[in-house]
DNA sequence: GTGAAAGCGCTAACAC
DNA sequence: GTGTTAGCGCTTTCAC
């Protein structure tokens, strides 16, 4: 592989000129344009190829940014990892990826991202638990770092995420809108307020209160992370059946995501209940295949690629020290809604 | 930062035995026991992290395998993403993520991959044109190349993808089995027998021709990539009309994927069409809205992450010269094919 | 078994 | 403007 020096001697110059004029923007050194243009020729003669990793070696930063995240086949994080790809792109860096398992993520990881010496790390939907005692390692290596949508953002880390709270918040307005009173809601696994179902879940439960609908409230609680080649059997479809057995019935159900939603509209389905008619049902998220539903399905839109693009952006740029950034998320109705039936 | 030196120092030896001690594996070289205990001991109480950009750098090898994307946000992407990274994870390597936009793969994404001295790339879905000028100059470079589902794999290349001709003789056949003999096949933007659609296209009609209805196939073409935020304007949905309008109708459409088995039931849905009952539809994916949407849809399931962690041991272990790998994959009945209807 | 020393390819003072 | 030079942190002969 051609180097440097082999560039020099060909361009009979020194191997600092080649330097300097690969990398003019740097540096305040000018090259005369004769000799600039020569080693420029040279380079491109000889199939030189810069060797980023000793250039990232002597710098210490490597531009490369960590994207930790779950191993989680969902369309979420392709989103945002397309989204903050296209942003590192822009800005010459590059996204690696880091998985991690079972609810775990271990010292093993940050490990290897200091051993790599990343100029950043995004982690998406990282566990509680395993931050708790890893977010003080991180900060002991000065590696910027920030979270994506994480269930329980700890005080001192930058949060990104999509206003969960509002977007709820416009689905209960559009339901009660429409004349429903009984909205319940189906949630994730937990109930807690700091997870993203529960965050989503106070949203409603607020909502409700304001207007004046805080009796009528109604929660159940599936399985965030289901395995969906086997929802049938799953906490979802208990959630699902209990809600749907009530007296009276809920004529509307807001859930936590779409794939929540479309459990639900299965389920109606397959006991005769008609959506729209008989039930309204409402999702969160707006993946692909909620505009393909049948009935395409009322939900919110999360900015996915905006966000990814935005941790890439605070990484790169370590801007003003928010503790967190919310981005908007909006409604988007399509045909999952109508009024109640009227009976 | 803790160097190697600093090690060597503190425990009383030489920064070559602290190399020795640390890379044990890669060496012949065999330190005391002692001795070793020492290093290790110093090293983990100074905190010491390895440098690998400064190994990657002198050995040449950066264990950094690029992952070449379409800026395709679906599913699929980062399910086989997924395998790849499980894949290179247990092998101590890692993915790095490059994208990349508009039908094109320019030579610029080839440089950086030099630049950076990859171990390997991965390029998925790469478009035929883009690569058919970049792979001489990839096969230059001596760099590890393997393709995941290319439309147009060149010979020279290992192309791994799932066995789409099986896949949808499977579907044909077990709608011919339950009495369809009208069945359509509805595919991508292009009838190319090397696309993927076209891959499946053409196992359509081989099968048709197999079980003698080679007369009753039929062919539309919709849009592969569509925006599916706008589909209803798209041209897979009016290729689904045109279908759904033929005189006499298909009883059944094969899809060429799940999204557009997606549009042609929310399109007869429209109609007042019945699915299964009146028409039975057949994707091509499993994605996991298949099994949640209503009626769930029968379809092929592709093995994303295998196909994913293939790949990556392909390049991590140059292993046998085949020109391609085909991974099964294997058809799942749902609810979304029934009988004909019996008129 | 361990150490000395020569680089890997490049950057960045510092001279001239 | 351009060249000299000293490293960056590590691996790897080659002696001892």
């Amino acid at each position: 592989m051609i180097t440097i020096s082999d560039v020099a001697a060909k361009a009979g110059v020194s191997r600092a000129t080649v330097s300097y004029v690969l990398n003019e923007k740097n540096t305040s050194v000018k090259i005369s344009a004769p000799t600039r243009n020569r080693v420029l020729e040279t380079a491109s003669e000889l199939g030189y190829r810069r060797n980023e990793l000793a250039r990232a070696m002597i710098t210490g930063k490597s531009r490369m940014l960590g994207f930790w995240v779950m191993q989680s086949n969902r369309e979420p994080v392709v989103r945002v990892l397309a989204g903050a790809m296209k942003e590192a792109d822009e800005n010459d860096y590059f996204i690696k990826m880091l998985g991690f398992d079972n609810d775990t993520l271990d010292s093993r990881t940050l490990e290897r991202c200091i051993e790599w010496r990343l100029a950043g790390i995004i982690a998406f939907h990282a566990p509680e638990e395993s931050m708790r005692h890893l977010l003080p390692q991180i900060k002991e290596t000065g590696i910027p770092f920030v979270m994506v949508d994480s269930q329980h953002p700890p005080t001192d880390c930058l949060n990104i995420e999509a206003d969960h709270a509002s977007g709820m918040t416009a689905i209960v307005e559009h339901l009660v809108a429409q004349g429903h009173r009984r909205i319940a809601f189906l949630g994730g696994r937990n109930g807690n307020e700091d997870s993203i179902s529960g965050a989503r879940e106070k949203a409603y439960r607020n909502a409700m209160e304001r207007v004046g609908l805080h009796r009528e409230c109604q929660v159940e609680y599936g399985d965030w992370r289901a395995e969906f080649s086997q929802w049938e059997s799953g906490t979802t479809a208990a959630a699902t059946h209990r809600l749907l057995n009530a007296t009276p019935r809920p004529t509307a159900i807001a859930c936590a995501s779409d794939h929540i939603a479309m459990i639900v509209m299965r389920l109606a389905a397959e006991r005769g209940l008609q959506v729209p008619q008989q039930l309204s049902v409402t999702g969160f998220d707006d993946v692909t295949a909620a505009t393909l539903y049948n009935p395409p399905l009322t939900t919110v839109a999360q900015p996915f690629e905006e966000i990814g693009r935005s941790a890439v952006r605070h990484l790169i740029s370590p801007s003003s020290q928010q503790p967190s950034q919310v981005l908007p998320a909006h409604l988007v109705v399509r045909g999952s809604t109508l009024k109640p039936p009227s009976k």
